[in-house]
DNA sequence: CTATCCATTATGTATAGTCATAAATAGAAG
DNA sequence: CTTCTATTTATGACTATACATAATGGATAG
């Protein structure tokens, strides 16, 4: 073997030798002994390269039980949301943003039910609109807690969104995120400037800090958005 | 400090003070060596806990330039897309599959461009349908290159799903996958037993094994779909 | 004043050894 | 035959140490 093999060496030839199917779904493989001995390395080297793999859904570990290849190697998927200004920006284009409405009100119902809050509680409402070079990008409709977060009271979202706002200032443990399609409606369709009807992709994300709801987005955005990850 | 702290309890409380705010957007954490001293435990393990966050998306590490706060803490999300069959079994409903169409074709031009085939390449496309209780739940419209896989060409789709065999037969290693929302068309509101012009989630993903384009799959899901993760 | 070089420094990676922990297995007891 | 228990074993985690590497910032030469 020779030739100084680091964790990265041993996690590529390990994975070349399962997608090679010379080891196949299901196979256990050596154990971190052996491969060690074979590749002339610490143990802690190529657990370093099989624990990535099991990170990275190729592999599955179990004490004593050994690794295996696993049997529907479903990869994790991984992309991170940018902030709607980078995301702009990146495409060349330039980054507008307007604030269209922004008032504390109580709870709706179908909020409480999504964050876990009483029905009471008040919460600020700021909706805005993102343009990329004077053309509507994104419409964000979102909700604080003010619980959570009291220094949204006294925000002042005319120039800095609500989204850029949050990101630097209110931090999160558990968050949850669900993409799906929905038609425009009256309100939207004006917004985007489009039809009635027509497919807009919805992103909407809840957030907590231990527990305690904090916010609450949807964003619509305009027709033919794709999301894109690679891995 | 005492108490034998791991690198889950040292990640944990480097996180605790980062979204405190003890340690703001932008700060410069203090090095390995330090934070291993006040935690009383090698450099090695503040290393993996402060990669782990770094993984994460919470931080940025540099050589020599030490490790920083991220200035905008966009986490990463991290979905793990299911096999069909899994999903549609785990919300309680059964499972059903039907092989709707199953032929040898040379690629179309927007195949080509999209997997970087060249235009007369061979692919074998595969039509087929899942149900969750006998509803319509998804249509799967997918392309194999049979170059990069020849056995994909006597393979019998007729009871198991082209997914379920290239998930378990052909492995990759880069994959491409964009989320849209698009309207139905005529044939697309037939299989999924909904209007034309409906709001459709679409997943369309392109894998690669080694620069070899594998396959590209558009997968429409019935109306009302989300897709949802948790982090 | 600027461009280049170099020492410094924090992270990146590897090592050998140790102890911890979960789980499979064999063995003992009922 | 079943059930519980003890042993074994592969992974999980940590330590102390060492060297590699990239980038910074200052020193130096032009």
């Amino acid at each position: 073997m020779a030739e100084k093999l680091g964790f990265r060496e041993i996690k590529r030839e390990v994975f070349r030798r399962i997608r090679s199917n010379e080891w196949g779904p299901g196979t256990l493989l050596p154990g971190e002994v052996d491969l060690a001995a074979e590749f002339g390395c610490a143990r802690a080297t190529v657990n370093r390269a099989m624990q990535e793999l099991s990170d990275d859904g190729i592999i599955e570990r179990r004490r004593k039980g050994g690794s295996r290849v696993k049997l529907a190697p479903s990869r994790q998927v991984t992309f991170e949301i940018p902030l709607i200004r980078a995301e702009i920006e990146a495409r060349g284009a330039e980054y507008r943003y307007e604030l269209m409405s922004n008032a504390v009100e109580k709870a709706p119902a179908w909020l409480a039910v999504r964050l876990g809050l009483k029905a009471s509680t008040r919460v600020r409402h700021v909706e805005c609109l993102h343009f990329a070079d004077r053309t509507p990008f994104q419409y964000e409709d979102r909700w604080i807690n003010l619980n959570a977060v009291p220094r949204a009271e006294a925000a002042d979202f005319s120039s800095l969104s609500p989204n850029e706002w949050l990101v630097s200032e209110v931090p999160y443990t558990n968050a949850e995120v669900r993409f799906s399609a929905t038609g425009a409606d009256a309100k939207i369709a004006k917004l985007l400037k489009t039809g009635v009807g027509e497919p807009i992709f919805l992103s909407e994300r809840s957030t907590w800090l231990d527990e305690t709801p904090v916010t609450n987005v949807r964003f619509y955005f305009a027709p033919a958005y794709q999301m894109i990850a690679r891995y």
